[in-house]
DNA sequence: CTGAAAGCGCTTACAG
DNA sequence: CTGAAAGCGCTTACAG
């Protein structure tokens, strides 16, 4: 709307007060063709003091960059993402882009939307977003970097991965609790407020079932919690799977803090001891793992690296996008912060 | 950029595809003049198979929305934050916004960056964005809605404000302790990256103050830690503050759970205990009041109807800002939420 | 009831 | 070295 919006200094008004046409303005503001260095002068100094801003949509419709990336998070509220959007946020706006944030949404019109607001990159951080659409999202051109929270191997063309090492965390994490002698260990999903499980090419569950394989320790339904909805009815599998007499946990992994720390709490409910009979091992290194009582073990995700690299994956994507012809790709390591929980 | 990029599906192709002129398609999408009901359900019917989305920016170039709003934030990280985000996030989808989410921004710029890029709607809930800024906002006529973080009475015109009900939630934390026998009360504000102090016109800040000063507490700089940039700076301030002799709190209330976790554990570390020797309140009841040991008591702000809240505002701000000629507000209660830490 | 046309603020190929 | 003009994808006043 804007009815009553002051009208903004357009490219207009610059010309007018530099005493120069339309296209010199452009011309300087685009530093695309060699401009008289008087009339430089005059169209700088009448922007400067005009403080004028181009019109974003105005040059997005001429095919030039919108300047708004676009983040698809689906843990928007977790330590994990905080973390990342800041620090996003903080070098996107040194490259002169908006950040828009955005939870992923199952409807069909959802790529449709994102396509129709000429995002000039996007990111995605979520385990969720169907694979199809992806597919969809690089078929168009549009640079994309993926957070390889999941497998991605099945996307074809030209788009970052970031591997942030959750599939060999989890594994280390199994590692770790197995070299201080638990056999008996139990994986712990998020909150899910639909009730839905992980997928089984979530990194983090994958990593920890292929490392019990690995040691030949037992794995049924019993060893994996997942599809609860709500904190309680985490704390009542949890009490549910100790109840039972034909396997007792003594190792605990969540698949983030949040999740270890209510396991945590419900295995203190049952009078057992953290670490003395469940040791518990946390993902994201997140406050809550450093003020949980007894503090949490907890893997490290690099989230300021995370997000510097995403970004100078996008921005290459974005302006160079002609000299890649296949997927880049960059692997970070995790690393375990050993506390009091194991 | 996007030289590769598919051409997208115009307001041409489908006019084409319906055997219709632009100009029906476009009544039709506005729904703004009457349209034959033949030719109407021939263009829908080309939209809907041709899954054509409107290009905003040519929308936003003619003035109408662009369907982009924009949330200024100063502590992304936060558990305040990214429970506000997700439900504003989530009903923003259903309105056909995405949301731009930015820290805010010393520089000139800034608020130039925001007219260019024509948000239809702001949200600001940031204790340091410049008065004089929010009011260049206010009078250009963009819709806004200010989280009263801080004290914006000094804003005239036509916005929306949301008290959170901080400064009423800071003098009943400071109540409550004091009902409890602690009179010796010590505040710590949160961690500043920049070593910043939060102005006095904060209003978690400005209600501790406020009540001491009613209750006639001896109130000088020791009662209050604040201008740290990390944790280890926190710490050190409490352990300092606890080693004189002519103040020795009994009673901390942290700005959030965050800085009252921290302090907390700087007591522990003294060796004194929580609750006994010191009672500690923190802010914003986040999953850290919960995991934490003792279990913190937190005064609680309800993120979930304050993000409903905003975007009805700012809604009606959009939609209908000619029926309105002053400030819109709406308060909001706090509740504390008692734990083991008091 | 409906269409051709002007125009939003830009960029840049084209023609000097 | 520089400007007039076309055009990006829309909306809507204007003229039938």
């Amino acid at each position: 709307m804007g009815m009553n919006r002051k009208r903004p200094v357009t490219r207009a008004d610059i010309a007018k007060a530099a005493a120069v046409s339309e296209t010199i303005v452009s011309y300087v503001i685009n530093g695309n063709r060699y401009v008289n260095s008087a009339k430089r002068q005059r169209v700088l100094d009448a922007i400067e003091t005009m403080k004028y801003k181009p019109n974003h949509f105005a040059r997005a419709l001429k095919g030039k960059k919108s300047n708004h990336i676009l983040f698809i998070a689906d843990d928007i509220e977790g330590d994990y993402f905080g973390k990342l959007i800041r620090e996003i946020d903080s070098i996107a706006y040194r490259s002169g882009y908006f950040v828009t944030l955005c939870a992923d949404h199952d409807d069909d019109d959802f790529v449709q939307r994102i396509y129709s607001h000429f995002f000039d990159g996007i990111i995605i951080g979520s385990a969720k977003f169907p694979l199809q659409n992806i597919q969809r999202l690089v078929d168009a051109g549009l640079p994309l970097v993926l957070l390889e929270i999941r497998d991605y191997s099945k996307v074809n063309g030209v788009y970052g991965l970031i591997n942030t090492g959750l599939y060999q965390g989890a594994r280390e994490c199994v590692k770790y609790l197995y070299d201080h002698g638990r056999k008996h260990l139990l994986y712990i999903d998020r909150i899910d407020e639909k009730g839905g499980a992980s997928a089984i090419d979530d990194w983090r569950l994958k990593g920890f079932i292929d490392q019990l394989r690995e040691f030949d320790l037992t794995l049924t339904d019993d060893n994996i919690i997942t599809g609860c909805s709500s904190e309680q009815a985490i704390i009542e599998s949890v009490r549910k799977i100790f109840s039972q007499s034909h396997f007792v946990p003594d190792g605990i992994v969540g698949r983030n803090d949040y999740s270890a720390c209510i396991a945590m709490k419900a295995v203190k409910t049952i009078g057992l001891s953290v670490p003395n009979d469940v040791a518990i091992v946390g993902f994201d290194n997140s406050r809550l793992a450093r003020f949980s009582s007894p503090a949490l073990t907890s893997m490290e995700i690099r989230q300021k690296e995370i997000g510097t690299i995403i970004m100078n994956m996008l921005n290459s994507l974005i302006d160079e996008r002609a000299s890649f012809t296949g997927r880049i790709e960059q692997y970070l390591e995790t690393k375990l912060v050993v506390r009091e929980s194991t």
